[in-house]
DNA sequence: CGACGGTTTGACTAGGCTCAAAGATCGTGG
DNA sequence: CCACGATCTTTGAGCCTAGTCAAACCGTCG
């Protein structure tokens, strides 16, 4: 039954909580959502769930694991651009015959499903004109951190995004959360080397700015990270937190 | 008379022709345009076009001279986010009460017009969704760069980025444009500092790659640098050049 | 147990930054 | 028409953040 996917547990599923959370959705969008919830699919890590150049299908939501947009370099450099979360929605654009611009490759096992057309339910349609405009505040947050923060400032700025993300969808809460990212797709994503990452990471553990232990961040103290790099949360609504 | 201002001195004005490239605009959308370009207006350089958190009052269009988006950090650090070329379109988004998520300044003296109603002009709508597409690639080009190339690479990606756009208008050819950049722009939108964008450019002109002079650029031989950092145009749309 | 992916460490290098000041260029007003 | 100020470009010397290359370590999964 549609409720019990989106309530495991009891629970409202993440991706559900998150675009409730951009916008307050009508029934007949929750319905929608978890009707989409049964067709879910999975890809496996380094999976590209689209191609860079291809035409784009139809837009996915992201269920559970972590997504990224890709870009790779002849000589074998590699750039991550932006990350999809569970609740983000990857691939959408108004745009007739649109090629997609990056690859969208899984950081780790991804769930994905097709995202509900949205055009007759007008709470939907508005939680993902929300979403698109975080996207493009994220993208910018993206430019920002790598052309004028330093090693130590995007590391944190960044993983203050990821808790404010995963905050949307209760995947997060006092300042810890699972991260699905390695050292090394960190150095992708922040344009450093992942040996200057991890010396950073040392000096941030040492400085009792953070605890990293296998795959679970607790960041010890958001808010006074968040003022010692200037970071400050994306925001794009008058309505939306 | 609207054909008189569109058609100066024989010539398609250079935002029209923009837009008409990428989607062949039928005559109600040209008649709009060139309504539209009758109520222009001009800030002067450095002057605000949108406010970073305010809301958003219409789109508009650049008919003339360069603007950018811009985060200022507290402590004075500069990033610029994209630019606003003439035909480019500022502050175009689908949500109600958006706040501009990022300063969009005047990087020389510009003029822009109120950007026309699209709903009922499938062409022009379509010319609409295609610019914004462009703007996300520019975006994501943006990101590569910072990230992952260095400073002679960023240089020559953007010059070479300004003169496709700037094709696109007429407003370059042959490798050829006037560019309304000071070096220090450069460097706020790279990355990098003015001192290091002065030495590069000079090793560069040693190499025989560009001329720059006053505020003319001249890219000897684009295909070739493009070759050289990997540089790829832009491409959103299967229709699109 | 070995292979694999990820993390950590060391020694050395280099690309880009800082600070500071001197030249150019250009618009403006007297 | 020239002088002035403001803005931009250029140069120099020294430093530092982050990169490179290489190897060791560690956990885990088949």
């Amino acid at each position: 039954m549609a409720t019990s996917l989106s309530r495991l547990r009891g629970v409202v599923h993440p991706a559900i909580k998150r675009l409730q959370s951009l916008s307050p959705l009508e029934p007949a969008a929750i319905a929608a959502l978890e009707m989409a919830l049964g067709s879910a699919q999975r890809f496996p890590a380094r999976r590209e769930l689209f191609s860079e150049g291809r035409p784009i299908g139809s837009a996915l939501l992201v269920l559970e694991g972590w997504a990224a947009r890709v870009r790779q370099l002849p000589d074998g450099r590699r750039q991550l651009i932006s990350f999809g979360l569970p609740g983000d929605i990857l691939g959408l654009y108004q745009l007739e015959e649109a090629l997609a611009s990056t690859t969208v490759a899984a950081l780790t096992s991804v769930t994905v499903c097709p995202l509900p057309d949205g055009t007759h339910i007008p709470t939907l349609a508005q939680a993902y004109a929300v979403s698109r405009a975080l996207d493009e505040a994220y993208l910018i947050a993206q430019v920002t951190r790598i052309g004028r923060l330093n090693a130590h400032e995007r590391i944190i700025d960044l993983l203050l995004e990821f808790y404010e993300r995963l905050s949307m969808s209760g995947l997060a809460a006092d300042g810890r959360y699972h991260i699905a990212l390695t050292q090394e797709a960190i150095s992708d994503a922040l344009g450093l080397t992942s040996v200057h990452i991890n010396r950073t990471l040392q000096s941030m553990r040492a400085a009792g700015e953070l605890t990293w232990t296998g795959r679970e961040v607790v960041l010890h103290d958001p808010i006074s990270l968040a003022s010692t790099v200037g970071h400050v949360p994306a925001r794009v609504c008058a309505r939306v937190g």
